[in-house]
DNA sequence: CTGACCATGTAAGATGTTACATGATTTA
DNA sequence: TAAATCATGTAACATCTTACATGGTCAG
């Protein structure tokens, strides 16, 4: 099992889902496909970590399969848990294109940039959404250690900081682009 | 031509190096191994987009190829920079824990977090060692829009930032943890 | 009336990781 | 004396993306 199976489990043991739900729930700190999510849920499944039920749909949508975790999947899951975790990966096209601005218009750059913090203020948006649903849901409980929410909370606090974090490091390199240009 | 050709390839531009260096030089802001790298170096030679010279090593070591880009390389890397670059990728074993988290002890939690903590304090030295090796090198110079280092600078300044901001969170979470675990 | 949303899936291809091979020199 | 550094590479495998298929409902 990798990392995304785990993370798939994960949601599953804290709320039964469908993988059109769980692609929704991943939104903003995991980013992955459907077309590798419905695999890797039907192998989980054949695997005896997790059984569905099928929820019929209005329309000529295809059923939905509800999954829930097994104590097999949960055995798994807790064993997981405690050891140490991959190091993240990152790949950020941007960051490429930054290091090598120097070949360039500034005003290309500065486009890049200003697109890139529209970019980011649309998920602090998404952020703050995910964090207000949670409070809503659940009051001051999400807070709580104890609230099989505070794990995502946190997360989303920590999504919610690296992203303002972002627009303010971008606005610092423009702050300093522009005051270049103008005093040329 | 894929995004790690095109970062690759701004390396080059920039300098003419060795694969060896490009990985070194990459570190902090995009994780590749030599597997990946020496097929795409060689690739991209034969697509005439680069030429390497050999440099002899002492001892056994095989000779390094040291790429250089060609005017064909520079045409294509001018015209992918304005593009509007991919949207990052990322995923975190770790945040995908911090999201279970509440199938687990706080004190399993606990020390995951105070081991990312001192993960992200090596990586924060890290920057900063690169961002002091480049104002060593070209003085007040890095921090001029015209300087070939200019971007590279930036570049480790955001790092340093959302490293930094990692901790922060990392600790913020602890103290809540910490608060709550005193108080039962 | 165009695109987004809902819902699952397959197939082909691109990209990335792990394991292997070589082996002297330097650092802890 | 074990591990890291230097230096390039191949092979096998795992993972991820893109394109395709289906098709009704809802919002702008």
């Amino acid at each position: 099992m990798n990392s995304l199976g785990y993370t798939l489990l994960g949601m599953i043991a804290r709320k039964p889902s469908s993988g059109y739900e769980l692609k929704r729930n991943l939104e903003g700190f995991w980013h992955v496909e459907y077309s590798q999510i419905y695999p890797l849920l039907s192998k989980m499944e054949q695997e005896g970590l997790t059984t569905y039920e099928l929820e019929e749909q209005s329309g000529n949508k295809p059923d939905k399969k509800i999954y829930s975790i097994t104590s097999k999947g949960l055995t798994l899951l807790k064993e997981w848990l405690p050891k140490p975790p991959a190091p993240p990966v990152q790949r950020d096209e941007f960051l490429a294109k930054v290091n090598t601005m120097w070949l360039t218009e500034p005003y290309t750059m500065k486009l890049l940039f200003e697109e890139r913090i529209a970019a980011f203020k649309k998920q602090v948006a998404h952020h703050k959404e995910e964090l207000r649903v949670m409070e809503e849901q659940f009051g001051d409980g999400v807070q709580d250690l104890s609230s099989i929410y505070f794990g995502r909370y946190m997360l989303y606090h920590q999504r919610l900081r690296h992203d303002q974090e972002e627009i303010a490091w971008c606005e610092w390199v423009l702050s300093i682009v522009n005051k270049q240009l103008s005093s040329k």
